[in-house]
DNA sequence: AATGAATGAGACTTCATTCAT
DNA sequence: TATGAATGAAGTCTCATTCAT
């Protein structure tokens, strides 16, 4: 593989005299995310993600290894944005009630924000390579148990109802997260902030001693 | 198209003389169902469902018109059982809190032991034709209606907290239910019911006034 | 795999009505065996050999698992000749001198009756899958250790000179029989038997005591 | 077409300070030889070429106009040491028989000690272009010729037997030279010159009067 | 009721080579 | 002297579906 191969966007080159023209790697990634959302990653050709970038197949395989690469940077991006706000939410000083309330509301309005990414995650992932996933999910658990700990120290300390197992709590909330690229609609009568807000009050709520 | 078409498997022509075996269209449709939930409808081929019932392709295209009408078919099964079972939850004589509690719980119990179906169902809905998908949609929505009656009836009723709009309420569990076929394993600690009553409570627990 | 993949051409089924026409498994076994003889095996594609052919690439791989198994369907064609005749001629009840003089005229004339599929042999060998390579590989030491076998057993009972290693004396015939590919033209001087008996001459000279 | 492609590597400019540094057209030959000789000409790739070499395909097609050239090199470094060789031995002041011996040893050494290079040669020439392929066939008429003379003038002074074609004697002979790079292992029994002179004693047995 | 040979379009990927820098 | 992004053609193989039997 060469060198390009390992993280395609990173250098700032772009095509001289063109003030605003973008990158190649991110058009075809920008490309990649809106056909795999729309129709999914099997039915999405390398033929269509190319013409959509105005790329041409050999381009799209100087950058990536394979189609396979596309989807895996996909997840990386969204992983990676979804902890690191995880982490700011969890370590702040507040009490846990808060906590967890503003990390639960965060990521509802993130997963909005990035809703072709979140339809793509929850209905593509089993997709990847057998060994890409098994990456994808270590670092979906890690995001997974910071969570839960939250959960945990509310129970621990009182704050949370302790009758439900805290893992399953953590799956509960999820769930509706996951299904948010099922029925959520931009147009629709809600607006992100405000769904996150009834979310998080059901967890709050499902959580009171 | 051929009239055994239209209702695969309805009727009961068994292979004379075998007592006990399972007719072809059946066949067919577990093999289908396994291999769909594995590894998914795009990655399924006709020809490994046929080979994993035993019969060869000109039979799959004696009863199914296409391989679409498979996925078609597993939807069905699992919409008019879980139909059913609303129903009869919702029809009961018994005070609102419990119709619900009992219905959220139940939805969880099945889903639990058709949990091929229900990956299937979350995973592949997209890959349905569109018109067949227009119709499963409209089905689904129907189920939507019954499940946010009880909800609203609660609240109108001032059993439940009205908070939180009913049609969120009901995304809200069934994202939970949906996400069960991410993370359930029927050999992990919990029994089904198990799962079903914790996810009830939390769901009753958000809606305590 | 399905079924008719495994013995491609065994069946005798015929179009209907064109009495002579030949079965689509050998005419492509044979317009693959003429391109891969003339330009090389990575050089022919698959297209060029279903055009050959007269058939669609996927009635190709309707019988064959892939590229590579039409190449292991040639080496196997001749294998299978050529361990039949040497096994005649060793068992013949003739002074070993004899056995070994025609044995080693016959392989040459059998090779250049069958020069393109001896100009594969030694050419594509090593374009094999690592697995059919080992398995060709294996058949062909049986058929080097039947020949070594009559050059040791005249050096045991002093016909042949035994100063060279009796493997070596194969290598060293085998040599020569390879390399007719590159060199031997139907229409030259010399007539496959011609050539032969010149051969096998020289390797009975080099072995007299 | 810039200037150095024409004599590669003949120069001797190399990287100022590095001592021991080995120029990039030998760094170039080298990785090609090593690897046409593992995988083939056709499975070896330009990028593994310049990988292994340690440069980037610009060098490479800085020094060479194509991938062809590279093998066409390795062919003329083998072709002239093998003739500068042969002319040595044959123009030696020996009886005949002497130097056919000695001619007909050295070029088993010699190949032995190159034999990715030779491995190469009998495997990759029909991928050269056919303009080169003319030019190297060219060469290796005149090889053979002279050593055909060598057997000739034996067959002429009653040294040798002159039952066989002399441009049979000298297939016969190379094609066992060929053959060597398809069993010889540098790790076996035999060291190199063991194998020279048994299949040199063969030669001069087979062409004993 | 069922077979299985055959189709033909389209899938992902590789690669030698060029060219502006 | 050397880079590496980009091309575009060609490569092997898969697959849902049809149809004569």
């Amino acid at each position: 593989m060469a060198t390009p191969k390992t993280t395609p966007g990173g250098g700032a080159k772009e095509k001289a005299g063109a003030g605003g023209a973008v990158p190649v790697p991110q058009r075809l990634m920008a490309a990649a995310t809106r056909l795999f959302s729309e129709r999914g990653y099997d039915r999405t050709s390398v033929q269509e993600i190319v013409e959509a970038a105005g790329v041409t197949k050999g381009a799209l395989y100087h950058y990536f290894g394979s189609k396979d690469d596309l989807l895996h940077e996909i997840y990386g991006r969204l992983l990676r944005l979804q902890q690191d706000r995880l982490d700011a939410y969890a370590d702040a000083e507040q009490p846990v009630e808060q906590r967890l309330r503003r990390a639960a509301a965060d990521v509802v309005v993130t997963t909005i924000d990035n809703l072709d990414d979140a339809r793509i995650f929850f209905r593509s992932m089993h997709q990847l390579s057998p060994e890409k996933q098994k990456q994808v999910r270590a670092e979906r658990r890690l995001y997974h148990e910071r969570f839960r700990d939250l959960v945990q120290e509310g129970q621990r300390t009182g704050v949370f109802n302790a009758a439900t197992p805290p893992d399953l709590v953590v799956d509960y909330h999820f769930g509706s997260v996951h299904h948010l690229s099922s029925w959520y609609r931009p147009d629709g009568r809600l607006t992100p902030q405000q769904v996150a807000d009834h979310l998080a009050d059901l967890l709050l709520r499902a959580l009171r001693p």
